[in-house]
DNA sequence: GATAGTACTATCCTTTAGGATACTGCTATC
DNA sequence: GATAGCAGTATCCTAAAGGATAGTACTATC
């Protein structure tokens, strides 16, 4: 596990843990993180390309995400205003984090299916 | 993110970052893992280390983890018996995945808390 | 024979996550 | 002046997660 095992250090990687569980857990925040990994989009945009996603819970993720900093939130003072999301470098922090899971995601659907 | 593009592998990468999410979600499994990683334990052991915890929800969890492989349920036939829980060797496979995920929690704490 | 421990299950309740549906105020276009 | 698009908000509802409390069947000890 490389996890140290005093009581605090166990207690302290056990909240770093769920911490990183908390930012990422909820069914959307991970595609919409997707979502605009091809490039900033607007609102309504993300909507249609999420799909099931209702624009309550859009709204509410895409607010998460941006007080986590993973995105940015831009106003265009066009008439009318164009609103444009986009990932931050710190979203990028995440990849490693992303590709083990998926890692571990994939060999475990193998093993789970796979006989 | 080095993920590939193309849609399939995206929902391909997106199910499997899910799996993994919900392999691990909850309150409780990682608490459990963590207690479990000290040594083989039994029940009301567990339920008085993990502050907390119902036994309803130990008793569920301790049911997920050994459906996804991650631990063992071993009854030894004295009179009267008694069930031990211990770690299985697929349980290390979570190693790397904990492991980033604890570093990527500290460092966002300390971006979070730090100013 | 009362008390305590083991390994749980059962029942009820509250909280949270998520979804359905409708609507708002704005502008641009037909 | 009607319709459609943008960027959401408001209201209501259901389902799942989680917690509180009690109880079961067994044994071992005092």
């Amino acid at each position: 596990m490389e996890i140290e095992h005093t009581p605090e250090a166990c207690t302290k990687s056990l909240m770093a843990v769920r911490d990183t569980l908390d930012v990422l857990n909820g069914k959307w925040k991970l595609p919409i993180i997707i979502a605009l990994d091809s490039g900033p989009k607007r609102f309504n945009e993300l909507e249609r390309m999420i799909t099931g996603i209702t624009p309550k819970l859009l709204s509410k993720e895409l607010r998460d995400l941006e007080a986590n900093e993973f995105i940015t939130r831009t106003v265009y003072p066009t008439t009318p205003v164009k609103i444009e999301y986009a990932l931050t470098g710190y979203s990028g922090t995440l990849s490693r984090v992303i590709a083990e899971m998926r890692d571990w995601g994939i060999q475990h659907r193998k093993k789970i299916t796979g006989r």
